[in-house]
DNA sequence: CAGATGTTGATTGGATCCAATTTTCAGGTA
DNA sequence: TACCTGAAAATTGGATCCAATCAACATCTG
């Protein structure tokens, strides 16, 4: 897998992904940043791809300018990292760094969860109720990746600390790049809905500690299930996973 | 406090700022982020403060190019907010946001070190001591929020998760634009070095409980004297500190 | 034939220039 | 006098251009 042939099909990806993509932002730079950002997390764009500017700049239709602001933003986030005369690659996704990804929201999320329940509306409620069911019929991962975010950000919410949320919002996305994994591992219906349904249920009942020891099992479950698989299959099957 | 008045001061201090500044940083956008960073956590760059791209690559000598690649990195670490023909302003800090800080550090901080301290060294453990000891002796305050950050690192600096530590360590450093207001409330010498002391002994004796126990204790003790400090103080003699 | 070396191409970092939008302030009018 | 209107100044977003640096490849030599 030469960078070449790697950036071949990535780019023509990025051409679709880009008709595909609503006109929501308004400037040049926050529409690259946004896209690039959804590429990435969605696996589209996979760890180890050179980002050239020059070719980015032609696959969106802009100059190298909004590009590099975008790759700086994007480098802060961790998702890619500058290589001088390289360009910036995509950073590689690993069992240690999901590891990670899992131990960051093993921390915050029980937190956020504490600090929201006892403000948590009806219609709070209501809504993780319903995207509980909408997950339940979702077969396109990538869908399957923003309800779950949303679902567990709508019992999160009215933690009242926006950068706290903030922070942990972006550690579900992160988790986004691991989730077509664990959907490969164990299929599509059993994303821990029965954890979900009980997590919900213990929020309503306002107790704060059968929740958030669900949502930690829930969490430990989920980064046991990413291990196993990396230790199984990508190990066996492709020797670049491992470093 | 217009912007005007507010900004010609803060210009003429990045001027020696910037030429006291070791010359560590090779590209231009790295050294104005790093700078511009520090400026701001350290509060040389109050909160409401505008940065005129303009302003800013004259004071740097170098064009505007560098200067916005940096703000977009600050803004991706939620420093600056971009407005739009206002120029990029530093966030406001408030007791909130403090609080808000506190919280995060509250949910990552124990976990870090509670994976940390099973692999500590005695090397680890002596440097911690070590920084108690120069903190002891330290009057200048931004001193003291390097010297500060680095203890708590040395004792979470085994976990072994690298995203998990920068995490914390970026709230550390965050935690730096209210260290002056907590000097400021009770002495530098009271900067709670009885907790370091508590926290070092539980971890050189490999009590995660007590350790942890201490570490929580800490953050909330510091996050209770910011938020009286800023109900006492902040909200009677400054009217825009509320806001 | 293997290894060192020089040259060329590719890629990024930085500077300058242009366009679009907003804010501000001066002036006129009810 | 207060308010509205319009023009100019200021500021950012984006494009194009130039310089510096590094990697790869062909070539030359021992």
């Amino acid at each position: 897998m030469n960078p070449q042939s790697a950036l071949a099909p990535a780019s023509s990806d990025l051409a679709d992904l880009i008709a595909r993509t609503p006109a929501r932002h308004r400037t040049a730079t926050g529409f690259v940043e946004a896209t690039l950002r959804a590429a990435i997390l969605s696996g589209r764009l996979s760890g180890g791809t050179p980002l050239r500017q020059e070719d980015l700049a032609a696959a969106f239709g802009v100059s190298r300018m909004p590009v590099r602001e975008a790759l700086r933003q994007l480098e802060a986030q961790a998702l890619i990292d500058f290589v001088p005369h390289k360009g910036a690659v995509v950073t590689e996704i690993s069992a240690a760094d999901a590891a990670d990804t899992y131990a960051i929201r093993l921390a915050l999320e029980p937190a956020a969860l504490a600090l929201s329940i006892p403000n948590l509306t009806a219609d709070d409620l209501a809504r993780a109720a319903d995207l509980i069911a909408d997950m339940d019929g979702e077969p396109d991962p990538s869908r399957m990746g923003e309800l779950n975010r949303r679902f567990h950000m709508s019992l999160y919410g009215r933690a009242g600390h926006p950068k706290l949320l903030a922070l942990a919002e972006s550690q579900l996305a992160a988790f986004d790049r691991y989730l077509r994994f664990h959907l490969a591992a164990k299929g599509p219906e059993h994303l821990s809905q029965e954890d979900h349904r009980a997590m919900l249920a213990a929020a309503a009942e306002g107790d704060i500690g059968r929740a958030t020891d669900v949502l930690r099992r829930h969490i430990a479950t989920a980064a046991d299930t990413i291990a196993r698989f990396f230790a199984e299959r990508l190990s066996a099957e492709n020797p670049f996973a491992a470093r």
